[in-house]
RNA sequence: GCCUCGGUAGCUCAGUCGGUAGAGCAGAGGACUGAAAAUCCUCGUGUCGGCGGUUCGAUUCCGUCCUGAGGCA
């Protein structure tokens, strides 16, 4: 069996690079676990590979969708898996490199997306919400599913939604459902290895505000600019996402440069500490730290790693 | 040199008619089954500029010194 590499880390630590090295090293095909690099045309914010380094190595689930269509950890955990075993089929090794921590969890845990999501059930349960509160809802759900319901705080409408989605579609609690508990995380196929590339907080910080800066030199105003101009509504998921939110504030006339600048530094730093929160806890994970060890010898440790596991 | 207004949390400031203090921002921790770059929860002790004095008690009043801004000479 080839083994699967799995690359995390908080946004701006270089998983890309560290993916990039290793399948050019090993002979290995990219798959990207990014929620919003899926999407064509958000290059700059997404801080999406060069096309240079693109065409380096075959990269996947990157310019996959119109960013008009909805994609989702569901959709993530089937194309995902598919290709997985595709590349495996053509003796490549499989890299999934991305930090979008649900999408990599529902590859390794059993979660179950097997009934279709139904938008019809949300936005009935959205309905209530704003006709009776978030308080009702949240009766509505210790009504039906107290365990889950225990666990969600009130003002946690979304999560308290899922789970009621959940109820209505297969008749059975979320809290029945689930086959794992949570800090009880399967153990790894021998065939998979899982690093995790990280800093301390205050390089990764560094890293994050410079990035920043050099996304607005790139051109992230303009790249938002002509998605507006092409006819994206500025409500589109993708384009709420963190740098494209922000462009979109300082078009619509909100914000200063300076202000948006510095917004959008500090939800990328938020966003880089909840990614740190996610996947810190999961103990399978080997981490890598760039302030002690440079990306040739983190590339040379997980080819050893795969070695044992290609012969398996 | 004189006058005025400041010096309180990492930053900007509020406040205490004398009983050792609190907001915003920044920051930290956490949650997590179909939007997850989303969504949600929790966290504020700091010589209240220094030293004296008055007082049972001073960050608060008085004196003095240091320091910042402005004004007058």
């Amino acid at each position: 069996m080839y083994p699967l590499i799995i690359i995390i880390g908080p946004t701006g630590v270089g998983k890309s690079s560290l993916g990039l090295a290793l399948a050019q090293k090993l002979g290995g095909e990219i798959i990207s676990g990014d929620s919003v690099q899926v999407y064509k045309a958000l290059d700059i914010g997404s801080a999406k590979p060069t096309h240079e380094e693109l065409q380096l190595v075959t990269h996947h689930l990157i310019d996959h969708l119109d960013p008009a269509e909805p994609f989702t950890a569901a959709q993530f955990k089937v194309s995902a898996t598919s290709l997985i075993g595709e590349i495996r089929g053509r003796k490549h090794v499989p890299i999934v490199v991305g930090g979008t921590g649900l999408y990599i969890r529902s590859l390794l845990d059993p979660y179950d997306f097997s009934q279709h999501g139904s938008e019809e059930i949300r936005s009935k349960w959205r309905e209530f919400v704003s006709s009776y509160g978030k308080l009702a809802l949240h009766a509505v759900l210790m009504e039906s599913d107290p365990i889950t319901a225990e666990q969600l705080h009130p003002n946690d409408v979304f999560r308290i939604i899922r789970a009621l989605e959940v109820l209505e579609l297969t008749g059975k609690t979320l809290s029945s459902q689930r086959q794992f508990r949570d800090n009880e995380y399967q153990p790894l196929d021998a065939s998979i290895i899982y690093i995790g590339l990280t800093a301390p907080r205050e390089v990764i910080y560094e890293r994050i505000n410079h990035r920043c800066v050099e996304m607005l030199s790139q051109g992230l105003i303009d790249e938002t600019l002509n998605l507006l101009k092409s006819g994206y509504a500025p409500t589109l998921k993708p384009l709420q996402s963190i740098g494209y939110r922000h462009a979109i504030w300082y078009l619509k006339g909100l914000v200063l440069q300076e202000e948006m600048l510095r917004l959008l530094q500090r939800d990328t730093r938020h966003f880089a500490k909840r990614q740190l929160t996610w996947f810190r806890r999961d103990p399978r994970i080997s981490w890598y730290d760039i302030e002690t060890a440079t990306t040739e010898v983190i590339v040379e440790a997980i080819a050893r790693l795969a070695e044992p596991a290609k012969l398996v």
